[in-house]
DNA sequence: CTGAAAGCGCTAACAG
DNA sequence: CTGTTAGCGCTTTCAG
């Protein structure tokens, strides 16, 4: 889907579009003054006598005029819009972690009066449009990217360009790029040390994507634990989801039948704990009794199931906040911008683990 | 004179760096043909010859060119942007509901090559910045209206002008206004139905904020049931909440302080029926045993909770795809749009009742 | 089939 | 303090 596809016929967009349409020369011809004076009292930019100023106001209100924003940012080169890309899956605002995510840099961009543009993008790189496209037809101030995958080549050619961008929960090794996350290996480990004070030694892994960093390293955090410990963790034990609970289901499957069963299972995120837990449910298997489950984020969800879930906790509204405010801190050019920011995570202790 | 001098091909002095600046001069230029002939091969508006076009569109990807997508809304007084309008509240992603609006919009708007910007507008209408001057501002090319409140006037003023819009699960007089709704009234005698064939006799109800027409339907048919089987009432099993876990709560609370308690409750949305199961276990009191609960909406968390919702399933995800049709139909100038279109409702059993 | 001229509504830069 | 001129990058109109 090229951005210069063919559009319907013109003249049916045209009887529709008959906007109200007053503009800065109907305020200025009304106020017997010059384009230029209206935009200052609009702007605050440059001088205005007071009792001009105070006609002008008066007008604007009268006639309730508002800049047409879109002259105004052709004319500017900024458009006062950020764009968040997401990836285009299946209800996306339903993912409780994009939901966060948004909410977060919603916050923070209405309070500097910016305005969000919702980009999902087919980010398995396949599509012929991706942000890079995006970020060319010149409608954005700014781009906050979400679940970037690792190896994405389109992030080097958008470093080159000169719109700013800040990656979430993505560690780059390019102190170029800009990115939010949180401490995932030591959440992993905090995720082991719970366990084997708790006297597990038999402690199953289900990873997450690993093209997202973020799995990566929690399955680097939960390696590091398992050896600090000198546990032995057979390969089987090691499973290999995607952050979708449909396949840690099929995976736990796997576990059970194998007959060698962990007495834990460290999910790399709270949707895949969900899915184990629905499978060892199925099978009859007390939790945490005989296998206890943890998972990683801290959904919604998590406390509301049962077992409730025992999980490390990450701020994900915080980094939506935060990868908002670094984005605005880079577009104001503000020169003391850290190019990274890791937050910290939490133990939640429930009752599945 | 100098100044007349074509500028030198950017294209072959800087290859890399100024890939963000391509404009539509810089491809004529380079093709050796006006901006009107690239112009149309872009939007595919009047004849170019075969082999200027293929010169043209190798141009433009050798250049990855990509229209400025401000400039030509500029010129074209069209955006092909959508503006969904919000309560701006805490977390306002994390509303399920919310949510599963924004998914169904998104996806409509994706598959039609609109965008979506989201517009968090304070519904108390305290503020001084409504949905009215987003509207002014020109930058949208419709809106879609999520929650709107009863007597809200601005909705009048908006009708007046001449950007299109759509409500969402409100239900207007007025056969000049758009909207979406579904079968709300029919709902909730479906609710009392089911209820009633379950021998139930005393059934409360947890109505919703009452300046939502949504709220008021279900109440309605709540109220038409009772009458219809010639159950008996009370004011205090009319409880009044606001959509919120923590309203419904606290009215539980008294309900069950008051000592006469219903054999069910019947619960305007899904939150009030999670937040009267949540009083009713704090004071053990079985559900369904002592007390069946009944919500409607049918959000993801009903199907988790312990017991799990019995609901009346409302389309929420069609709703949003529906208003975006609805939405984009006006703005193409179709000429059998429908003012409205109401979205049938289904009983979901489960648990508790 | 192609191009030149004239804006869209606004602001930047420079006069006065 | 205020106005004039010249665009921003694109499309429309009208002429070839």
């Amino acid at each position: 889907m090229l951005c210069w596809e063919p559009r319907p016929s013109i003249w049916k967009q045209h009887t529709r579009i008959e906007w109200m349409k007053v503009t800065i020369t109907d305020i200025a011809r009304e106020a017997n003054v010059s384009k230029m004076t209206v935009s200052r009292v609009l702007n605050g930019t440059g001088q205005v006598a007071p009792a001009t100023e105070q006609r002008i106001r008066k007008i604007i209100e009268k006639m309730q005029y508002q800049p047409n924003l879109i002259a105004r940012s052709l004319a500017m080169r900024q458009t006062n819009i950020l764009g968040v890309i997401i990836p285009k899956i299946e209800h996306m605002f339903l993912d409780n972690y994009i939901a966060q995510i948004l909410s977060g840099v919603t916050d923070v961009a209405l309070e500097n009066d910016y305005k969000i543009i919702l980009c999902p993008v087919d980010l398995s790189g396949k599509s012929d449009t991706s942000y890079l496209d995006i970020a060319r037809t010149k409608m954005l101030d700014g781009m906050i990217l979400v679940k970037t995958k690792i190896g994405d080549r389109n992030i080097d050619k958008l470093a080159e360009g000169d719109i700013p961008f800040v990656l979430v929960n993505y560690k780059s090794r390019s102190d170029q790029i800009h990115y939010i996350d949180s401490h995932n290996i030591k959440g992993a480990e905090m995720a082991v040390d719970y366990l084997y004070n708790k006297e597990h030694r038999d402690i199953a892994f289900m990873a997450g994507s690993m093209d997202e960093t973020n799995a990566r390293d929690r399955m680097k955090g939960f390696k590091k634990a398992i050896k600090k410990y000198g546990l032995s963790c057979p390969d089987c034990w090691i499973m290999y989801g995607d952050f979708s609970k449909e396949k840690a289901y099929a995976e736990t499957e796997n576990l059970v039948q194998s007959d060698n069963l962990p007495t834990a299972v460290f999910c790399s995120d709270d949707y895949m704990a969900i899915g184990v837990m629905e499978c060892l449910k199925s099978h009859n298997i007390d939790i945490p009794g005989q296998v206890a489950v943890m998972g990683f984020d801290d959904i919604e969800l998590s406390a509301y199931i049962i077992p409730s879930l025992t999980t490390i906790r990450q701020p994900i509204y915080e980094l939506g906040k935060s990868s908002a405010r670094m984005l605005l801190d880079i577009i104001s050019d503000n020169e003391q911008v850290e190019n990274h920011r890791i937050l910290d995570v939490e133990l939640i202790a429930r009752e599945s683990a």
